[in-house]
DNA sequence: TGGAGGGGTGAGCAAGCGCTTAGAGTCCGG
DNA sequence: CCGGACTCTAAGCGCTTGCTCACCCCTCCA
């Protein structure tokens, strides 16, 4: 199945609505100020709700970034596992890897930005956790890119370093990205897909 | 003159001592834990100060911030500039300009988390300045770029994404560098400039 | 020698923070 | 109809924050 075939976004799946309406809130006022600039009074009054509601479904303020940050990577580590395991020679599955996770850093990035960039106000144990699956998004990609250089379809003189540029072209996205600009996310993510293959020599054989 | 001669890092030319100490350690302090989750008495502490030594020297806690991205700012505009202007092809340019700012980000990368990452915490007129700043350093880029497609050196279908990708690149080594790690900043800025050449398609004629 | 100025500190202020608690309202099952 | 569970609010607590102030010490100059 494609890569491309994106998980939705939005936090249909939390129940209560209560709940649901508080992670929405909080991914924006993360997104917009950062963690430790967003007061538990910024997020409840953004879901219409009293400080204290929050503490009815969430233990505290710094659960509700974990829980925000693991589905965030939880769903990178699906879309990019999907890739990786998806048919097709290395180029075609590094093209469909970064499509996808550019569209979803450019689609969702305020959830994106909460992801990539408050990972150091998660509390150790979460942090550990995070990390895991963050290894494990990177795995993916640099897998790909071995299986390239195996098959000799790409020309790349460090693998490891080239994921890494890789993984910053996909995750700075959600740092610039404006939905008021002239690019969309598809348009990003198809430009994005060919920069890469270039950078991994595809095509130069 | 080579883009390469980087400005020295360090705050050598802030005087007195005691105003130097503190934006050392508030640039610590930032790029560890962020401006907000940072305070007054965290950055005095490391500065081997009182908090209110810190009120001697500087207005406000954000007039050091604005100080600290104000230098690193114009320290980038100045290296970029820089390699825009040097001598040789847009190719001989474009890689000198990744090299530069890659090593700068990867040596300086405390410096460079604050001045990449903690823009949200200036104050409006501050912020309004540096974008200014930022504006001018991707122009330098987008120009060396496009002085290549113009000389049919480079092969870019989408000259201001593909610019934005080549910062996205750069600056995104602050986020990740590691001095413990098994790369210099010379072998980062090399494989870069290197990956950044492919992307233009210089050197596909 | 005394005063001015610069640099610094300890103590404190006003404001705000994350979180808790007592009480209220609603809904549902027995 | 009543009691329990769930959800929520108003009010508040203990603590921390950015910043200020009164005072002190040291150096320099007239």
């Amino acid at each position: 199945m494609s890569a491309e075939a994106a998980t939705g976004e939005a936090w249909e799946d939390i129940t209560p609505d209560a709940a649901r309406r508080l992670v929405v809130a909080a991914v924006q006022a993360f997104a917009e100020r950062g963690y430790h600039a967003t007061t538990t009074r910024d997020i409840a009054g953004r879901a219409g709700m009293s400080p204290a509601a929050l503490y009815i479904h969430y233990k505290t303020k710094e659960e509700l970034l974990y829980q925000i940050s693991r589905v965030g990577h939880l769903r990178s580590l699906a879309m990019l596992g999907e890739a990786r395991d998806g048919e097709g020679g290395a180029a075609d599955r590094l093209a469909s890897a970064v499509r996808a996770f550019v569209r979803w850093h450019a689609e969702h990035h305020t959830t994106g930005r909460v992801v990539q960039y408050e990972l150091g106000a998660l509390a150790p144990d979460h942090y550990a956790e995070i990390v895991v699956l963050r290894r494990q998004s990177e795995d993916a990609i640099r897998t790909i890119i071995a299986d390239g250089v195996a098959a000799g379809d790409f020309d790349v003189p460090e693998v490891s370093g080239t994921t890494l540029a890789v993984l910053s072209l996909c995750i700075d996205v959600a740092r610039w990205f404006n939905p008021a600009g002239r690019r969309t996310p598809d348009e990003v993510g198809a430009l994005y897909a060919d920069l890469v293959l270039r950078m991994v020599g595809a095509g130069r054989r």
